[in-house]
RNA sequence: GCCCAGGUAGCUCAGUUGGUAGAGCAGCGGACUGAAAAUCCGCGUGUCGGUGGUUCAAUUCCGCCCCUGGGCA
């Protein structure tokens, strides 16, 4: 028989300035939906305008959850967003409310449909010395976890610290946990619809570079001057737009060319966005 | 008008002591399980400004022309 009502979502997912947001509200409002952010970025308190968060406005109009509740000094993960979000969707689904999730990261949606291994938190030592060894990290990787190391390529600095992290911290490999039980999979058994919103890529890249000049006149440097003294290795100083305003604060560039570089960097992002969700069976064809 | 320096990939340039050329960036394709707006892998044929000439062979040498900088008038 049909799904009870109290089980179902929507997934809208979708590259960078497609529109998913206006699309969310309007669904939202006609279903009595609660958004759910999905996007690595617009978690971050700090950063309104540069992630072209939902404004005061929109947020009014319907619920929204997720979307700056995260502190920029913190490191957010995967693993914190899918347990957020397990959360509001239980709650929509307890107060009758239709949960949408709306966002551009795709693994945040893929752990959601797919769950995640459940890999013991690693200890803040271990994480912070493989993130800081300055020696061979692949030849580390080929002593600790040769199985990982072929998998790796050598440069992928960030993977192979993973990997080195989780066998030293736990004693087994990264593919032994990820062989394992799945945690997640908040969606098993929930009736799903899945939207993704394509837009041709011309256009994507047009309606990106138009966003980013409007994101400046609305006090883009302004919010990333408040950011300067942050920890640049911080995940939310990795966001498109910041790098190369504050580079341009620091008097290294050029506005006009840190305003190109940023145009240049949402490009690069729409285009791994594109084959991302090109890759994920059933979603789209971007 | 004269002199000098350039005109080579979408852009910035390298190079060929004559045998039709290659880097960076852009662009494109791909991967992706606790940093994912991250991280990483791969892809280089283009009237070598135009036109005559020399030569077995010219993008390369020579002449003329066009264009762009700079200088002198």
């Amino acid at each position: 028989m049909a799904t009870s009502p109290r089980k179902r979502a929507l997934l809208i997912a979708g590259p960078t300035a497609s529109g998913k947001s206006a699309l969310a509200i309007k669904l939202a409002r006609e279903r009595s939906g609660v958004i759910i952010n999905a996007d690595a970025m617009q978690v971050y308190r700090e950063l309104r305008i540069l992630t072209a968060r939902p404004s005061p406005f929109e947020e009014a109009q319907v619920p929204h959850r997720l979307y700056g509740h995260v502190a920029g000094r913190e490191s957010y993960s995967v693993a914190r967003w899918l347990a957020d979000a397990r959360r509001e969707i239980e709650d929509a689904w307890a107060r009758g409310l239709l949960p949408i999730v709306t966002g551009g990261t795709g693994l945040y949606f893929k752990a959601l449909e797919q769950g995640l291994a459940e890999v013991p938190a690693i200890d803040a030592v271990v994480r912070n010395r493989w993130r800081n060894f300055d020696g061979d990290l692949h030849a580390a990787l080929v002593r600790l976890d040769p199985e990982a190391a072929v998998r790796l390529e050598p440069n992928d600095r960030q993977r192979i610290v993973r990997a080195l992290e989780v066998i030293e911290a736990t004693g087994h490999p990264l593919s032994h946990w990820q062989a394992a039980a799945q945690q997640g999979a908040a969606l098993a058994g929930v009736e799903a619809e899945r939207i993704f919103v394509d837009v041709p890529r011309a256009e994507l890249y047009a309606r990106a570079e138009a966003r980013f000049d409007r994101m400046i006149g609305e006090g883009a440097i302004e919010e990333v001057r408040l950011l300067l003294d942050y920890d640049p290795s911080l995940p939310m100083m990795k966001a498109i737009g910041l790098r190369e305003l504050a580079a341009h604060l620091r008097g290294e560039l050029g506005l006009d060319e840190a305003i190109a570089q940023a145009k240049t960097a949402t490009r690069h992002y729409i285009k791994r966005q594109l084959t991302w969700w090109r890759g994920q069976g059933g979603w789209g064809r971007g």
